[in-house]
DNA sequence: ATGATATCCGAAAGCGTTTTCGGTTGACTG
DNA sequence: CAGTCAACCGAAAACGCTTTCGGATATCAT
């Protein structure tokens, strides 16, 4: 139990070459099922563990890869991030593989380490997230050619590889479950359209109101900070229209949330004159009041299918190209998502015109 | 820029020995300063990078240290992870020491985890959290001989590193807040007394009780599971008593919020009828109607500090019972902690008799 | 029997550092 | 001027594994 075994002890033990017992235990060809098997029960039996440092500097492999922490503008409070990385981890134990975390406080640390990856090779590929519209990582990983996956597309994502939600996707369903109830008005608080997602899921709101024959009045279109404060400003926008929209779509949870509170200020409730639904699935907004309607986008596996194609990648079993997966985000019925209603309470902080909308209006 | 530069070019171009060479890098005490510097310009002109594996062979060290993520029992969802992981993250690229995260399944994938980590010193320390009162781990990897620093205490950490907040303090101040406002019956939903938080913060509600001459009746101390639902319950049972409490402290922010929904289901209102606090200093919690007062603990600097720990320990500059740092928690005053009131509403989910306590009751 | 062909294994050269140990300078002492 | 002592540097042996290459043995057809 003192000194780790390493390949000699082995190797004595059974006399065989160190190189025998190597090739033996990482399934070599040419090397007799027979002693195979000797030298596992051996090693098993010794306790025997590989010397990753000594191993890495042989084989020119690393066996890691980098999860690549959005640059820290701020806190990292992102509740998918425990999960993501979990997700890495797990599926690269599994293989014996390693996950280093790297924390660049702003964009030029990011680049030193993609610099500093591509000189040394210490790392075999690299997971980004938060990817932007226009989003420099692509470009320069590609010319550094170092293999990664993003979570989330950009505008120069067609030959490389990530995973995706199918954002634009998922706001049509959106906007058309709320047309389906009968909204008319239905307006959008989206977020700075630098974030791909953010503009994916406009374009999917536009898609949506058009599909249901409903015009996208550009009023309607508000974009703002990814924030409680955020949702809040922009819903306070949208209450000082001349024709207060009866439903919005909200780029995110957080906005939403934020969205709720302004139209509370106007007196008026969520889910009954003004429709809100959200996007993220957040466990939290099922302890709002009324709890809150939004899409959930499935988030355990993401973590395990980043590893996964990074790996086929690394190992030259895939192309990028060919490990795109554009994953579909299905709704939550909660409470906000209602048919319009005709009577809207009294309130000072509103002198509203005709409304339109069926009648009615309960909670589902 | 094609084959990445080592020792051997330095020194090839400076008619060096790769071993002097090596040991200008490494500020060795028998090396000219003059040389230093013209080693330490052409490494810097080359662009040389020290190829990790490879140090690390010679060397025997790792300068690599784990972070165990909490066994995996359901989400991880925490917000605290990424900024753990973060500051860990940004700590350790400091002093070029890496990051690798390790995450196990159950706890048995985790002692194979001390098990190996001990046989091969891959890792030169491990940095855990979500500490339980008893928790096994801390004897485990003593025996072991695994340096290693934990993100809360257990009944067996007098010799070992930690931090930790001052859990029965913050909760001595928030009772003490809630007497001082002149409630007279303040009742504690606890966490499950297996994790050494949970008890900690229930001690610090009893201690609370006691400094403010108020005593602590026993079914005022609820404990249950960590979650929205679990708060609810808890809150539920604390309705039917005869005597229902007017204030209650809540182990966590997500406990609190539960607590308050059942509040508002029995047609009171948290922060007048009942105020809560809670504990976490969660955003979320800013966004209730009304706001929620909690606390905060410093957890930005919490992982760098983990950090700089670890590496002392490992570099024997300091000794584990040396490492261990308290932290307080603050009071986050919003909406939810009033004075008592004594006009109760009628409801028909409440036959109340005597409530005590004086009157008033404005929101902060 | 003779070569040809598989099948299996060992020798040895790395991989890029660190680190010990000894040797070579030059300066300084008496 | 011989001797002593720092100060500085090079040679070489690790560190534990991978991987190429060739050699030995066994198997088969001729």
């Amino acid at each position: 139990m003192g000194e780790p075994t390493k390949l000699k002890v082995i190797a004595e033990r059974l006399n065989l070459s160190e190189s025998t017992v190597s090739r033996a235990l990482n399934d070599y060809q040419d090397i007799a099922s027979r002693t195979k098997k000797l030298v596992r029960e051996a090693a098993q039996e010794l306790g025997y563990e590989p010397n990753m440092h000594a191993r890495r500097l042989a084989s020119g492999k690393s066996d890691t890869i980098g999860y690549v922490m959005p640059a820290q503008d701020g806190q990292l409070t992102e509740t998918f991030l425990g999960e993501l990385i979990a997700g890495l981890a797990t599926s690269l134990a599994g293989r014996s593989w390693d996950l280093t975390v790297l924390a660049p406080n702003n964009v030029e640390e990011e680049m030193e380490i993609f610099q500093k990856v591509a000189r040394t090779r210490h790392l075999s590929g690299l997971v980004i997230s938060r990817t932007y519209s226009d989003d420099p990582r692509f470009r320069i990983l590609r010319e550094l050619d170092i293999p990664f996956v993003s979570h989330g597309r950009s505008n120069d994502c067609a030959d490389t590889a990530w995973i995706d939600v199918d954002n634009e996707g998922a706001f049509v369903e959106m906007t058309a479950h709320l047309a389906g109830l009968g909204h008319r008005h239905i307006a959008h608080i989206g977020g700075p359209p630098v974030y791909n997602f953010a503009r994916q899921r406009a374009e999917g709101w536009r898609r949506g109101l058009k599909e249901a024959g409903l015009a996208a009045a550009p009023q309607y279109g508000e974009t703002t900070e990814l924030s409680f404060e955020g949702g809040r400003g922009a819903m306070e926008r949208l209450l000082k229209l001349d024709t207060v929209p009866t439903a919005v779509c909200c780029v995110s949870d957080v906005v939403a949330v934020g969205a709720m509170q302004a139209i509370r200020e106007a007196g008026l409730r969520p889910g009954r004159e003004i429709s809100v639904i959200g996007y993220d699935g957040l466990d939290l907004g099922a302890w709002l009041d009324p709890p809150l309607t939004t899409m959930r986008q499935p988030l355990q596996s993401a973590g395990r299918m980043l590893a996964d194609m990074l790996i086929k990648l690394v190992e030259g079993e895939s192309k990028p190209c060919d490990s795109q997966e554009l994953f579909r985000a299905s709704l939550v019925r909660r409470g906000t998502a209602n048919p319009p209603v005709e009577d809207w309470p009294e309130g000072p902080a509103l002198d509203r015109q005709s409304k339109t909308g069926n009648s009615g209006g309960v909670p589902s």
